[in-house]
DNA sequence: TGCATTAATACACTCAATGTAGCAATACAT
DNA sequence: ATGTATTGCTACATTGAGTGTATTAATGCA
């Protein structure tokens, strides 16, 4: 990586740490781009130059870890069938957001203010629907035969409705992060006996 | 209904068919709320006593939508199962949207825009966000005994994902509406053969 | 008729986001 | 090493969404 490539990586994870200590400390809405651009000592324009919006300097990992999910789905293992595939991209996915956003206490901050702001939690939700496309895409291209694209569609919304409606509820029933992990890993097969055939 | 309740229902319907048009004549980022107020004849101020966004102009008859669906979750048939329930909701929903928003072309407009304008999108995933919740609590407790809350957000999100992902694709490859329709309907019953168990 | 409520307005303001032009450091060629 | 192109950052100006506040006028109601 270049000198020129790393400076701007620094200047963009300058921001992103302003911004979380700035949402601790003051709110989300309560602090401006203004105030996070001058906090990492850089110009308001820059912040755009980074972040198409204000709300994506808390999802800035996302591109490279839905790549990471279409990849996993890529290497179909045999006799894996394309739910299981999805779960084990799903947990991939999971575990990247763990090691990656969780040390810098930007996991902590998403999860809080996805939660309390509507703004970030409709960016989110934004985010997560093309995550889906892309992994509905790739289930279908490792699963040619058995899933044409709309029940590749159906069978990847499901499973992602599923996983993220039953964390959500967790969450907000108190659960303990073990046990928000157990209940996003029963949710598929809990609809899927539900479901009618 | 009052005089004065009546004015503001009109004032409203005011404000969405000329946003609906102008949206169509000049493009939904081109067209400003301003815009709208003026060619309504209502001030800007007034555009937001209305809506709460320039975005929510086109989901005006959401609220009602989402009550209807619980209300359908709330008179359970003997013998009807969770997702049979949950596939009566859904559809007794679109029924109504159908019913009240394809006559005034707002329907039309929200499914182009959709796909189209990202905050339009956004603003539309947090809605089904929170509809989805309202569903799954309903659906608890239409089935206290069969769903625990966590359950029952597992069943609602991987049904609500199903049949909108399907939409989506079968709209993305220019399928017809009854073929978008049976994809819809489809939809649960394909999540529910393919998830793991 | 008088009083309370409230839909709509006017006005001023904050802030997110974009366009443009310029500067300065980096990359890269000869 | 030196010139040239690239590009990350800045300064400045501007648009437009959204909010706070006070005011007006019409409606609802006693």
């Amino acid at each position: 990586m270049g000198l020129r490539e790393a400076k701007k990586e620094r200047t963009r994870e300058a921001l992103v740490e302003a911004a979380v200590r700035l949402f601790e400390e003051k709110g989300y809405e309560r602090t401006t781009v203004a105030q996070i651009a001058a906090a990492a000592q850089l110009s308001t324009r820059t912040f755009f130059l980074h972040f198409a919006a204000k709300e994506d300097v808390l999802l800035a990992n996302s591109v490279p870890r839905v790549e990471l999910g279409v990849a996993a789905l890529g290497d179909r293992r045999p006799g894996e069938t394309p739910g299981d595939a999805l779960v084990r991209a799903i947990g991939a996915m999971v575990a990247d957001a763990s090691a990656k956003d969780l040390p810098t206490g930007l996991a902590a901050a998403r999860a809080r203010l996805v939660a309390t702001e509507p703004a970030v939690q409709a960016r989110l939700l934004q985010r997560m629907a093309t995550a889906q496309t892309a992994l509905a895409d790739a289930l279908h291209h490792a699963y040619p035969d058995e899933l044409d694209p709309v029940a590749a569609a159906a069978v990847a919304g499901a499973a992602i409705g599923a996983v993220s409606a039953a964390a959500v509820v967790a969450l907000r029933h108190g659960l303990s992060p073990t046990q928000v992990r157990e209940a996003m890993l029963k949710a598929p097969a809990t609809a899927a006996t539900h479901l009618p055939k």
